[in-house]
DNA sequence: ATTTAAAATTAGACTGATTCTAAATATATG
DNA sequence: CATATATTTAGAATCAGTCTAATTTTAAAT
C-alpha cells in the first residue's frame, strides 16, 4: 500500500524532499505507527535503517510538521510529544487501560454559542481520559 | 483576607502540616498568583521569603497537588507547568494576545451522549485558544 | 562530468524543566 | 530531654528536546 515512491511522491506534494531518512519515517508513520513518540520511531528507525542520527528523526519530524504532513501532539497524559499521520481537525481519547490514544471526531465536542460572543477561538485542544466500555456495561 | 493563620488552618483541614515555607507559598497561590509557573513562584519566594530551596517549591506544590489544594495544569500552549487553586472542574482559555490564561466554566462543553456508551470517561481536558473579542466586534 | 552552492545529516554538546540524593535542620512524640 | 519522623536544602542527575559546527549528500551551473 504505500511503496518506497508513493511515499517519496506524497513527501514531493507536500514540498519536502524525499531523502532516504524521510522516507523511511514517513513510511512508518503512515504504515505502523499510531501516534509514535520519538523514542519509538528512533526505535523502529534502529531495527529498519542502516543508521541514523537522534537528530535527524528530530528534524524530519519537525520538517514535516512544518510541511503539514503531520500533526506534533503534546498531551497531558505523558511528557512525550506524540505525531499523528491524521493532520484533519480531531480530539483524542486516552485509554487508561492500554495507553492507547484513540482519534476522536471533532464533533464529539459541542462549544456553548455564547463563547463565541466573547472570544475569537483558533485552536480546540481536547482530551479525553477513560476506558473503553465492553459491551453490556452499565453506563448510568 | 488571607491571614497566616487562616492559611496555616487550611493546610492543616487538607492534611499539610503548615510550615513557614508551605505557608507562604499558599498564601501567594491564594491572594495573588494567577496560574503561576514554578519560575513565578520562586520569582515570588526570592523577594518575600528569606531563603528557600527550588527543591522546596517543588516539593511543596507536589504536596498541595496530593492534598488537592492545587491543580496542575500540563497544557500545550506552554513547556512550563502551571498550577492553579481552582481545584474544581474546569476548562481553559489561553488569550494569544496577552498569554494569560482564563478558566471557563465546565459546561461551555458539551459532549456527544453518544461517547458516554463507547467510553468511561473520567477526565475532560479542554484548552481553547484564540483572542478576547473587544466590544462591537464582528463575530459572525 | 566537474565545480560549486545549497540542503540534509550527524555526533555530541547544551539547555531547561523537573526529580533525585543524601545531608542538615526542624518538628513532634514518648 | 531523647529520639524518631518529617521537612528542607544544595547540588547532582535525568530526560526530552535543541543547537552547533563539521561532514556528507544532493542539486545546479558550467
Amino acid at each position: 500500500m504505500y511503496d518506497t515512491i508513493t511515499v517519496s511522491r506524497q513527501l514531493k506534494a507536500a514540498g519536502v524532499h524525499p531523502t532516504a531518512q524521510r522516507i523511511a519515517i514517513y513510511h512508518y508513520l503512515l504504515s505502523q505507527a499510531k501516534h509514535p513518540t520519538v523514542e519509538d520511531i528512533k526505535a523502529w528507525v534502529d531495527q529498519n535503517f542502516p543508521k541514523m542520527s537522534l537528530a535527524t528523526v528530530y528534524n524530519t519530524l519537525r520538517t514535516f510538521v512544518e510541511a503539514k504532513l503531520v500533526k506534533e501532539l503534546k498531551l497531558p497524559h505523558s511528557s512525550k510529544t506524540v505525531y499523528d499521520t491524521n493532520v484533519r481537525n480531531h480530539h483524542h481519547f486516552f485509554d487508561e487501560d492500554s495507553g492507547e490514544l484513540i482519534d476522536l471526531d471533532p464533533a464529539v465536542v459541542t462549544l456553548d454559542p455564547a463563547l463565541k460572543r466573547k472570544y475569537l477561538i483558533t485552536h480546540i485542544h481536547v482530551l479525553l481520559r477513560g476506558t473503553q466500555r465492553r459491551k453490556y456495561d452499565d453506563h448510568a
